[in-house]
DNA sequence: GCTCCCAGCGCG
DNA sequence: AAAGCGCGCTGGGAGC
């Protein structure tokens, strides 16, 4: 440390259990307590791993008092009187989530009031990238400046250094302060309402990674070895068939040399490059390779994840997107593949999952907010959209209308939904739901479609006009903001205008169902999973029905209190696999 | 040996 | 002129 700088104080150092209850005693009845802890073990990916690793201190205190840091390697993680203390206060933690992984995995803490001034930060950032760790936040936010790193030194040593626990003490030092600006700052860019719901939402996301989901591994192991196989064989059919022994299937630039070398023109390796130009042989090999690979390293990777208890516990990060959704990762749960590999999330004898989702939200949603009558009466009359949109875009009676016609309309109403282009759209019904159609065809789909909803297309009008006069930003319902950069082209300004409200709208009305299913369901329940629109509970058998409903009713009940002037459906099935849905 | 970017592709 | 949106993961390939 430069002479210059003032050393941050250094906290009161507790090590032996009858600390805890001075500590305890020192916090009970405050109202809110800034909380960190340091951690040491193996490193997995960019954190660390709560199940592998240890928390080394607990650094605690009240707003303007003692900072307390407790050695728990020294007092071992049975909190004692400390943990009703921290269960009753608003924990002030920067990335909550993390803290309260720990805390819950170790020490067995609820934490049910949280205020992350991370998350805070994120929803005053709106998807600008400013830097929103804690230094970053107090030179920003309390105009103090940057310190030594300290997060990545070795916490599992005998002895902690005097820089150790200074770099401790500091980091909850401003805690309380940063948040009060945090909080100012929040309020005003009208962000309470969302404000609140990720907060509410945080303990529940805490929940959901704590428990984690049940797989089996023999089902990914055999499936991987399966996928594996049939990848090798495609590989060396094709290095057969092109006489090229060496060539690597997985290798973007050697596949679209050696098929150009065939005879095959192609602008890219893309999917939907080689479907159109499709020779019946070589490149059915090379697309078969493709989805085989991708299968067996997607159950690889999932085997890789399964913890001692066997389950997966991956991260899912409340403000990972631009628009609200949640982002998954480690693994990510939020792209498994459809077929077989959801089998293998199942559960054990006596429980059940109940796998619910919403119907066609975003589209609801879209109607709501463009005000598009068509689309909202239909839902009232509990229409099938996607048979409606198929009728009017084809120009025949919806009895006429086939079931790949309905396909073809899944494209148009989630394509266009979002301005898609008339190309785009016989690019998108090719690849997404193998519905090839021409270009002029396309052209007079999406006339029809805009001609018969004629708010969604007003609705685009507004949105285009207002991304040519440059607008930088676009609100959800609940306020949450997304900020457009100045880069922005008009183009990336008009999608971002229409896309966010929507599924950011959804994303936040999903949030809330989850809060509220967490807060209704039975002890033997949890929530273990989260896809956009949809939500995984597993429960006790004789409690599934039970659970059916209240996700259901929490789901819809959140969903519309966003969007009122539409219909909202939520369908919910019992099963013993995320397959069966 | 490492980091970075890209193409490609799984999901909603 | 042309343009769906939102993610994370993987391997290849380039560059250091």
């Amino acid at each position: 440390m430069s002479p210059g700088v003032p050393k941050s104080p250094l906290p009161i150092f507790c090590s032996i259990r009858a600390d805890l209850d001075r500590v305890a005693a020192d916090l009970t009845g405050a109202s809110r307590i800034a909380l960190d802890i340091e951690t040491y073990g193996p490193r997995k990916g960019d954190g660390l791993d709560p199940w592998k690793g240890d928390i080394r201190l607990l650094t605690l205190s009240r707003h303007g008092g003692t900072i307390w840091t407790i050695d728990l390697r020294a007092t071992g993680y049975e909190l004692g009187p400390l943990k009703p203390v921290l269960e009753q206060a608003t924990l002030i933690i920067h990335n909550a989530k993390f803290d309260l992984l720990w805390l819950r995995v170790k020490c067995g803490l609820f934490a049910t009031k949280v205020a992350c001034t991370l998350t805070a930060a994120r929803l005053l950032a709106a998807d600008t990238k400013p830097g929103n760790n804690l230094d970053q936040c107090l030179e920003r936010y309390l105009q103090i400046p940057s310190a030594a790193d300290h997060s990545r030194s070795d916490w599992a040593s005998m002895l902690l250094t005097e820089d150790q626990l200074a770099y401790a003490a500091r980091d909850v030092a401003h805690l309380h302060d940063l948040l009060c600006v945090l909080e100012g700052e929040l309020e005003m860019n009208d962000l309470q309402q969302v404000w609140a719901l990720e907060s509410g939402l945080l303990p529940v996301v805490v929940n959901m990674e704590h428990t984690g989901i049940r797989v089996e591994r023999e089902k990914l192991a055999a499936i991987a070895a399966e996928a594996d196989r049939l990848a090798q064989q495609a590989a060396a059919d094709l290095r057969t068939a092109l006489g090229n022994p060496a060539l690597n299937p997985a290798s973007p630039s050697q596949v679209l040399a050696a098929l150009r070398a065939k005879g095959i023109k192609l602008e890219s390796t893309a999917e939907e490059a080689l479907k159109a130009a499709d020779d019946g042989t070589l490149i059915p090999l090379v697309l078969i390779h493709r989805e085989a690979i991708k299968r067996a390293q997607q159950a690889e990777a999932l085997v890789g994840h399964i913890k001692a208890d066997g389950r997966i516990h991956g991260r899912f990060e409340p403000l990972g997107t631009a628009t609200g959704r949640f982002s998954s990762k480690e693994p990510n749960l939020q792209n498994i593949g459809r077929g077989e590999l959801r089998e293998a999330f199942a559960v054990q004898d006596g429980r059940r999952l109940v796998v619910a989702d919403y119907s066609q939200v975003e589209l609801r949603a879209a109607a709501a907010i463009a005000g598009e009558t068509r689309m909202i009466d239909a839902y009232k009359a509990g229409a099938d959209l996607h048979k409606l949109t198929a009728s009017v875009v084809l120009g025949k009676p919806e009895t006429e209308v086939t079931k790949g016609d309905r396909q073809l309309s899944k494209a148009v109403n989630f394509g266009l939904l979002y301005g898609q282009s008339a190309p785009g759209l016989v690019r998108y019904a090719a690849t997404s739901y193998g519905v090839s159609m021409k270009g002029d065809q396309a052209t007079e789909i999406r006339q029809a479609f805009f001609r018969t909803y004629s708010r969604l297309r007003q609705w685009h009008g507004l949105s285009h006009n207002q991304a040519q006069a440059g607008v930088t930003e676009v609100q959800t319902r609940t306020g949450r903001r997304r900020l457009i950069p100045t880069t922005a082209s008009d183009w990336e300004r008009f999608t971002a205008l229409v896309n966010t409200p929507v599924q950011g709208g959804t994303a936040d009305g999903m949030k809330q169902a989850l809060i509220l299913i967490d807060q209704r369901l039975p002890q033997s329940a949890r929530i273990v999973s989260t896809v956009h629109d949809e939500v995984v509970v597993e429960c006790h058998e004789d409690a599934a029905e039970q659970c059916r409903g209240i996700i259901t009713t929490a789901m819809v009940e959140a969903m519309a209190a966003l969007f009122p002037e539409v219909p909202v459906e939520v369908e919910a099935n019992i099963c013993t696999t995320w397959a069966e849905k």
